[in-house]
DNA sequence: GCCAACGTTGGC
DNA sequence: GCCAACGTTGGC
């Protein structure tokens, strides 16, 4: 299982500094409507594990923040409530389709690194975020990919491993060389076809109307186009900032 | 604003 | 089950 993760979210709809300015510094990672993502949401990602709060849709793109997990993988309020962006009346409250989990901030990035950077960076090769056409908002980040960022930030010591230090959670366990999450990521793209339709029983649910949702979601904060909303999906339900609504990445 | 790469929908 | 159309993601 994949100890570190990489979280996208737009900051137009909920930025890192939103999350550090949040209640108790948390936030339910609400929003996220792709099953792939949600699949990690649901089975993989867990209590302790580091996340890369990555800015998307921004000007310019790059890492923003270093995040923890809280709580594992619950039910994600938006999906049944009528007034969010990601309301989905096909989920049925006995079996929620959609689920979220609760990170807290542990470190700003700052500045950020931006995209462009990391792209440049061959010790990145592999990472999802750069692969041409990923979308993944939810994703894993080997423990060499997740020192080369920390690196790239400018951090001496891991924030992360201090916050599970702190916490009196084991940091011994050695990351070694587990390639957890490439393992679950499709090589390619039939094979990501064959991950997706897999995911999909899981869910029992349909996915339908979430696109329909995704759409009115944009409306709201863009006003554009159909544009695009934010790639997170988070936005939530707390409001400690201004918000805007994003879509489906998660928050 | 444009557009490439995707994911989802729905006809057949 | 295939696939065309459509909508979204998200960089540029």
């Amino acid at each position: 299982m994949p100890r570190y993760w990489l979280f996208k979210s737009e900051p137009e709809c909920f930025s890192y500094e939103a999350l550090e300015n949040a209640p108790n510094r948390r936030t339910g990672w609400d929003g996220v409507r792709n099953y792939q993502a949600r699949n990690f949401l649901r089975d993989d990602v867990k209590y302790g594990d580091g996340v890369i709060y990555y800015h998307s849709n921004a000007e310019p793109p790059g890492i923003a923040g270093i995040a923890v997990v809280v709580e594992e993988s619950h039910p994600d309020p938006t999906q049944f409530d009528p007034k969010q962006d990601h309301y989905d009346p096909e989920s049925d409250p006995n079996a929620p389709t959609w689920v979220q989990v609760t990170v807290e901030a542990v470190a700003p990035v700052t500045p950020e690194v931006g995209l462009p950077a990391m792209r440049k960076n061959s010790k990145l090769e592999g990472l999802e975020l750069l692969r041409t056409g990923s979308r993944l908002s939810v994703h894993p980040v080997s423990p060499e990919h997740w020192r080369e960022m920390l690196k790239m930030a400018g951090f001496t010591e891991d924030p992360h491993a201090k916050w599970l230090e702190k916490h009196g959670l084991d940091t011994a366990a050695k990351p070694a060389a587990s390639k957890p999450a490439a393992s679950k990521l499709p090589a390619s793209k039939s094979t990501a076809k064959a991950a997706i339709s897999a995911a999909k029983p899981a869910a029992a649910k349909k996915p339908v109307k979430t696109v329909a949702k995704a759409s009115v979601k944009v409306d709201v904060s863009k006003a554009k186009a159909n544009v695009k909303s934010p790639a997170k999906a988070k936005p939530a339900s707390k409001s400690a900032a201004p918000v805007k609504k994003s879509r489906t990445g998660g928050k």
